[in-house]
DNA sequence: ACCTGAACACCGTTCAAGT
DNA sequence: ACCTGAACACCGTTCAAGT
């Protein structure tokens, strides 16, 4: 009660950074969605003008870049010396236990191509353990790319269902049921959809594709 | 050369409907990318004032939903008598093959969660041969979902690596040789991305799935 | 060196006005 | 019934001006 300033100086005190900029982002991002994020709205966040984000950020790409990176640099890497299997498993749980915490994180990669340090580091890391594992070149292009689609397919119907969303489901089951008629399967899957563990059957297709890739091993090493 | 309107009428004469508008924004985003799509543009396109195209159509996301309906419509659909296998098959390329006419899909499918009636129907009939193989409902969504991230992420993947963009490789490959030190997996895999085929590596993932898949079959059927 | 206000060129969308 | 012009509330971004 001393001056007027005193609730807001814990977030405004300390300089402008880049990195207070895309933490803020993405704190953002996962309370009031991507979409909605928007340079003045940021600013705001911060206490300052939209305008000073730009001494800090080349540009809003710039800040989603910054955004996914700092989702990547936060995902643990297992121990490099248990068997490969394993360590594709763990991989893929902790890049799923990721992308369920920041559900927009999927979508954005895809949009924006560029890869920075973070993505790079746990791709290298991932690939890494696939040449290891005795894998050439080719194979562990296949293996990375299966391994890719599945979890980013997975962690995007799970952000896309998940289970606070109760109005939303409303509205998918009486959409299904207007069409049930017309699309008997699709109402029957989709009634299916609201009972689902996506975590269980992430692992359940996880393990399909590492026997499939398995099997393909060079049998010499 | 009776009059100036002559070689505008081809595409002015027909009133605007709302087919007219989606197939509109289908050929302009195939030619200058979705992101450059703009109800002002669009118009512009159909030869008359963005703001008419609200006679025909509820918003943009209209069209958006609209567009994706589109493409899907267009996807052949096998005959549902041969083997479950080979429809998945015929399936699966189809949908590659229109996802690689119009690589602005995928992402759009996956921003907008909204499936239209071109949608459902083909969702639909590929629900449908998994539940004539003699699959149950689990098993029909593991299987469903595992085919849709595989197919979209590869697609997604192909659509990212045109073969005409020879600039943005040349980007791509600078760029990874910046940091090979740092990330030798990444750059040794990079190099490899340029002369893959993805239709082949599609396949070679899809037997996998549909392999895992067959050995999970109840015995029964 | 960092922040700001005003401005620019774009959006999607609404609405009253035209025919 | 369909199209239009002007306007509204937003964008991302630039730039000269402040301190």
């Amino acid at each position: 009660m001393s001056s007027q300033t005193s609730n807001l100086e814990p977030t405004t005190r300390h300089p402008l950074t880049r990195e207070r900029i895309i933490a803020a982002a993405v704190d953002y991002a996962d309370s009031h969605g991507v979409d909605d994020l928007s340079m003045r709205k940021l600013g705001a966040e911060l206490g300052v003008e939209a305008m000073s984000l730009y001494n800090h950020v080349e540009n809003k790409d710039d800040i989603y870049d910054g955004m996914i990176d700092h989702v990547f640099e936060s995902i643990p890497i297992p121990d490099r010396s248990l068997p490969w299997q394993g360590q594709v498993r763990l991989i893929g749980e902790a890049a799923m236990d990721a992308f369920g915490r920041h559900p927009w994180v999927v979508l954005l990669l895809m949009q924006r191509g560029n890869f920075g340090p973070g993505v790079l580091a746990f791709m290298d890391n991932a690939l890494g353990v696939l040449r290891d594992a005795g894998f050439g070149d080719e194979d562990i292009h296949h293996a990375w790319q299966m391994l890719a689609s599945h979890t980013m397919g997975y962690a995007f119907q799970q952000g896309a269902n998940p289970e606070g969303r109760t109005k939303e489901y409303a509205d998918l089951e009486s959409r299904l049921s207007q069409v049930a008629g017309r699309f008997p399967n699709v109402a029957r899957i989709g009634s299916y959809l609201a009972e689902c563990r996506w975590d269980q059957e992430y692992l359940f297709g996880l393990e399909i594709i590492i026997d499939g890739l398995e099997s393909r091993l060079p049998p010499t090493t």
